[in-house]
DNA sequence: TATTGTTATACTCTATAACTATA
DNA sequence: TATAGTTATAGAGTATAACAATA
């Protein structure tokens, strides 16, 4: 295991928000090119992946999904709407704005995904295959411990040192 | 483990950009009241711990460190040295703007340490101190990996298929 | 009355390029 | 000539509140 040179490094990459900053951060720059190639930002870029793994979505749902405010939101839907990538479905609900892929909306996805596809099996070839699995398995987990957290507040728990720090 | 309701939200998931982002947002929405409370931004946070876990830093190892590009560490330093959280310290390359923190600086680092430790406790408590540890562990190397593919992206590597998706 | 989404607004971060000063 | 940092600037994200339409 790479040990950072200093102490004092070792120390700051315990910190959990910024090795999760840092993470993404490396993440990004990886595969930012081929959203951007596009012409699509990356929160438009998590739109058209929630759409097209889904069937059609309203706009809570993407907004939670994606993390993405509801008024950015707005003007994803307007941007991706004019270049006929996304589509509105009429929804009994008239409050919600519900929208799915086109099919031009879905092979530039596609498009997306078969370009950037390589560099992503270089990642988890490098990485480790079941280490990112892993890895992703407990990204997921920890989002459902801190959204339980918020839950139940007032339970207390045993507390002990642990490595890591806020 | 909870499983998602549907297979499609479990694709979703498998997202590693969007894992970590849905994983950072979560963090942050519970540490984030912690450095608002002292009038401080979640950079000029970063910046404060960088320097509180070192002596003096200059500003590209805290742009690098803080995931902060260099004209937001100048505004971000304007700020902090106006508050007299930090000062510049004299360095023999004059071209370095070199910091450190203040008595005061340190105090308010502190004061945001001691106020969010028992929220902290309380996710490694609920999320498992040990697998909290291996979280760090696979996001700074995670991190070294893909540091490593950007220097040597000649090499192939040998593919095979993989769970996660980018 | 509560919910969904849009609009308006202010602020910050992101990103790039051009510039200055120093090595 | 190369490096460190600042300035300038445009664009996008972040966040809140106020509003409209619907349930």
């Amino acid at each position: 295991m790479p040990e950072p040179a200093n102490k004092e490094l070792r120390k700051f990459e315990k910190s959990l928000p910024i090795a999760l900053l840092r993470a993404r951060e490396a993440t990004t720059r990886l595969f930012k090119p081929f959203i951007e190639s596009h012409d699509l930002t990356m929160p438009q870029g998590r739109v058209l992946r929630a759409l097209a793994e889904a069937d059609a979505l309203d706009a809570k749902t993407l907004a939670e999904r994606c993390v993405i405010l509801p008024p950015s939101l707005t003007r994803i839907f307007r941007g991706l709407t004019q270049r006929g990538l996304i589509a509105q479905v009429p929804c009994n609900d008239a409050r919600r704005h519900m929208v799915r892929l086109t099919a031009k909306g879905h092979a530039m996805f596609e498009e997306v995904v078969q370009e950037s596809e390589p560099t992503y099996l270089r990642l988890a070839a490098a990485f480790g295959p079941e280490r990112l699995d892993t890895l992703l398995d407990l990204l997921n987990e920890l989002r459902n411990t801190v959204q339980t957290m918020g839950e139940d507040c007032e339970e207390e728990a045993p507390l002990r040192k642990v490595a890591g720090r806020c």
